[in-house]
DNA sequence: ATAGGGCTTCCAGTCACTGGAAGGTCAAGA
DNA sequence: TCTTGACCTTCCAGTGACTGGAAGCCCTAT
């Protein structure tokens, strides 16, 4: 199979499956030509991939959770502790975004947006640090 | 006054100092010696940035705020306005954050996590789009 | 034969820093 | 005076996960 199509199946863009083989996570077959040639198991990888890519996980959690996924002899705490650390990371950064939203929501409300020159945001912003 | 105290003073690494000035966001004096020399002024400024860049703000948009800062004609609607599109850009990755997280937790919670080794978390990253 | 689309590799850019190396400068102490 | 150590400087490279683009080969249809 090739690329394109392997990128219509998955929903990854080629670039994307190419960087994949680039750094180790599918080998994919080569024709003679130099085409890759995807197997249906190098379609189920990138899928796979795909899959924890968009829950977040990074690509080094990644490539540990395919390794764990074609390991038979893994544990299920092994594949927990991965998914458990990234949803700390996750609810982490969940909690920052917040704080962020809370003081610019109350930024943006207490800022009349009109053509006048006085701004509540640009004071705040320029508001020394109470020492 | 010299970087590590400014550094001190705003919270900044000299590294992210000498940075902003690369990229023309600040532009202190340089001493004979070549050592750089901030006014307050400067600090003021790293200082708006610094507190730009912590409610997330990217560089660009610090530099657009810096300059409607120091710019006595500048309306309080264009600053609003910068301020609410990126407080949705934060809205949104909040809400795609918590997507992920109700995903990851419910799987988590149906992870066992023990010596066994069939795993829910797996079996879901390798299901099937239902076509 | 040619036109087009698809495939290949390689290089550079993104964003906002951060680490490290190599070397100049300054103030304090022996 | 010399040395030590803490500063400061510049420059280069790396981060994560792609993404864009150029140059060129391959394949199929007309």
């Amino acid at each position: 199979m090739n690329i394109s199509q392997v990128a219509d199946r998955t929903g990854l863009p080629p670039k994307t499956i190419r960087y994949y083989e680039e750094i180790g996570l599918v080998s994919p077959a080569r024709r003679d030509n130099g085409y890759r040639d995807y197997a249906e198991n190098d379609l189920h990888n990138l899928a796979f991939l795909g899959r924890a890519r968009s829950l977040g996980f990074s690509i080094e959690d990644c490539r540990a959770l395919l390794a764990l996924y074609t390991d038979r002899e893994r544990t299920s705490a092994e594949v927990r502790a991965i998914a458990q650390e990234h949803l700390k990371q996750i609810e982490a950064k969940i909690a920052e975004l917040q704080a962020m939203q809370d003081t610019l929501s109350g930024l943006v409300a207490s800022c009349h947006g009109d053509s006048r020159h006085d701004c509540p945001i640009l004071a705040d912003l320029a508001a020394e640090k109470a020492d």
